[in-house]
DNA sequence: CCCAAAATGAACCGCACGGTTAATTCAGTC
DNA sequence: GACTGAATTAACCGTGCGGTTCATTTTGGG
């Protein structure tokens, strides 16, 4: 479950492997976290899906919370480098606009763990985000993105002159972030067919579409 | 905190009104769970903030889950019923879209609760919707109202002959969603300024803007 | 080889929390 | 006004869980 890369090669090294063994404990808690919540999920559960004990969770992040923490920030920032590597150089506004609403749509639904933990924490009014001084420098790559390309759109006379790159943010993340975190209930009242392939492939166009109109003037 | 309507008015009655401490239990219950989630809810704080005893709540709902189970039926149909009560008659198909967006956005707005139940009942993968099958005949009227709108618009040559209510009601619902469930990272992400009266003012009308300019033909 | 510091293991602790037992009070009935 | 069943209270219980203690092993430096 855990191969260890250890930098130095240390020939017949056998155990202790401290970044290993804090990035595995990494992974069991998210994977523990996002199933389970912050209240749900159980210390002793994250020790037993890797080799190692609760002692050594303790060890490395204090606290329940502060292992919650370490959590969160690392999956802001592996998904905003994510976000950061797509690249609309060269594209017409209304082109590029469409590519990044796919991007996001697709993301999403290839993150359902981060989906999740966003979704938890947002039942803590975003208290433990706050903590995360770290993370408030790096605002979001998709709304500088959104700025150049409304720049360039509204130059080009193909978007309307007051459109807001935020609210256009808003909109994608809505729907993007919809469709994965609410997956459960909306099947459940309204059926399965949205999820099945063909329907997802139907929303993500029919989220093009929306975007793409509501910005044309 | 907890007036009793008493139906026969037995002068001098003192306690015991089972459907009032049941109402009670069930007005406080929600407002633990929704703050707290399933697993974060402490029976002791339901108790106390009514007063009633913890073990009052499993003599009327047998254990916790019980408890969340009707806390959750009793909001879908409260939800279900207000929804079922707009009334669009004699509107334009465009008009009538309109104001089904408006009224949603606006409902969501108003009953965090209900958002905070649907996020962490999603959390729990629709589990304990799903064994609510009371609800499963009562498919929201919402979708029927579009199906209504979707045909007339069609009729007079307004929306595109390809306009699914479904993805209509998916696309209404996820910004409608969105806007309450994920407030508190999104300001916490990307400032406050859409979350005061200007900023909810103008989502709702680019709300209504991607979607009408979505289904035009 | 020795020693201090880092890393790990095993067992333990306090208590909060879901749930229960058993006794008490109330409302209506004859 | 004694009887009955429903409603209510107070006290209790088992244990799961976050967190800790203490001892032991491993590592790296002189």
């Amino acid at each position: 479950m855990t191969e260890k890369p250890q930098k130095k090669p240390s020939a017949r090294s056998w155990k202790q492997d401290p970044e290993a063994v804090r990035a595995d404990i990494l992974r069991a808690a998210r994977a523990e976290f996002a199933e389970h919540g912050l209240s749900g999920a159980r210390v002793q559960d994250i020790a037993e899906r890797i080799k190692t004990s609760k002692r050594m969770i303790f060890y490395y992040f204090g606290d329940k919370e502060g292992l919650y923490r370490a959590v969160l920030e690392a999956e802001y920032k592996s998904v905003r480098q994510a976000e950061s590597e797509l690249n609309l150089e060269g594209l017409a506004p209304l082109e590029a606009l469409q590519k990044l609403v796919e991007f996001t749509f697709d993301h999403h639904r290839a993150n359902p763990e981060f989906i999740r933990l966003v979704m938890i924490e947002n039942i803590h009014n975003a208290r433990h985000l706050k903590e995360l001084q770290n993370l408030a420098s790096t605002s979001s790559a998709a709304i500088s993105q959104l700025e150049r390309i409304c720049a360039a759109g509204k130059a080009a006379g193909v978007f309307r002159a007051d459109v807001s790159p935020l609210v256009l943010h808003w909109q994608i993340s809505a729907m993007s972030f919809f469709n994965v975190a609410n997956e459960n209930t909306f099947r459940t009242n309204f059926g399965a067919d949205l999820f099945a392939a063909e329907g997802q492939a139907q929303l993500r166009r029919e989220a093009v579409r929306s975007i793409l109109s509501a910005v044309r003037p």
